[in-house]
DNA sequence: GCCAACGTTGGC
DNA sequence: GCCAACGTTGGC
């Protein structure tokens, strides 16, 4: 499957780990242990100026948080040669680093917290892999259409249940 | 904390 | 190459 370049994207953190206030406060964030070769290949495909839906995974409620812009494209990440690290890899090595980073920045945090269930109840977002039952890729393409929905989302109240 | 869904590993 | 077992992710 040909799949156009895409220049708009979504990756998952945990607000527990790393939220989007910590990426506020850092500013700049290397976008490290990445361990799951579909995210891998899509942070190589990332160049900078491309911009990010922060995800807030495994919070209550989670969903999309903020949004953050692509700075540095992919390179080897170190973590995965560093013993020390808990995202080693003994398979890693300089000729062949296995893994890949890239570098973030924060743009803004929304207005408001966008809730999965309330990606789940948009038209227009039915595509969106994060939508998906089950789905675990932490790197993902976003459509120029779907990152226009869920901003445009974030600008209006939250919808009364129902 | 539970557990379904998933990706990876390894025996065969 | 198949697929069961395992460890992990992530919604709830």
């Amino acid at each position: 499957m040909v799949t156009p370049p895409s220049r708009h994207w979504l990756v998952k953190s945990e607000p527990s780990v790393f939220s989007i206030d910590d990426l506020q406060k850092a500013g700049r964030e290397s976008w490290d242990g990445v361990r799951n070769y579909q995210a891998r290949n899509f942070m190589l495909e990332m160049r900078p100026g491309d911009l990010v839906l922060f995800y807030h995974s495994n919070a209550s409620p989670s969903g999309v948080a903020g949004i953050a812009r692509v700075t540095r494209e992919a390179r080897p990440d170190p973590t995965a040669r560093d013993p020390e690290s808990p995202w080693f890899d003994p398979r890693a090595s300089e000729e062949r680093p296995i893994w890949q980073m890239v570098e973030l920045e924060f743009v803004q945090k929304l207005p408001r917290l966008l809730p999965l269930g309330e990606l789940k109840r948009t038209s227009g977002l039915e595509g969106m892999e994060v939508n998906r039952k089950g789905s675990r890729l932490s790197v993902q393409p976003v459509t120029p259409e779907e990152f226009r929905i869920v901003q445009d989302l974030a600008d209006r109240p939250a919808p009364k249940e129902g």
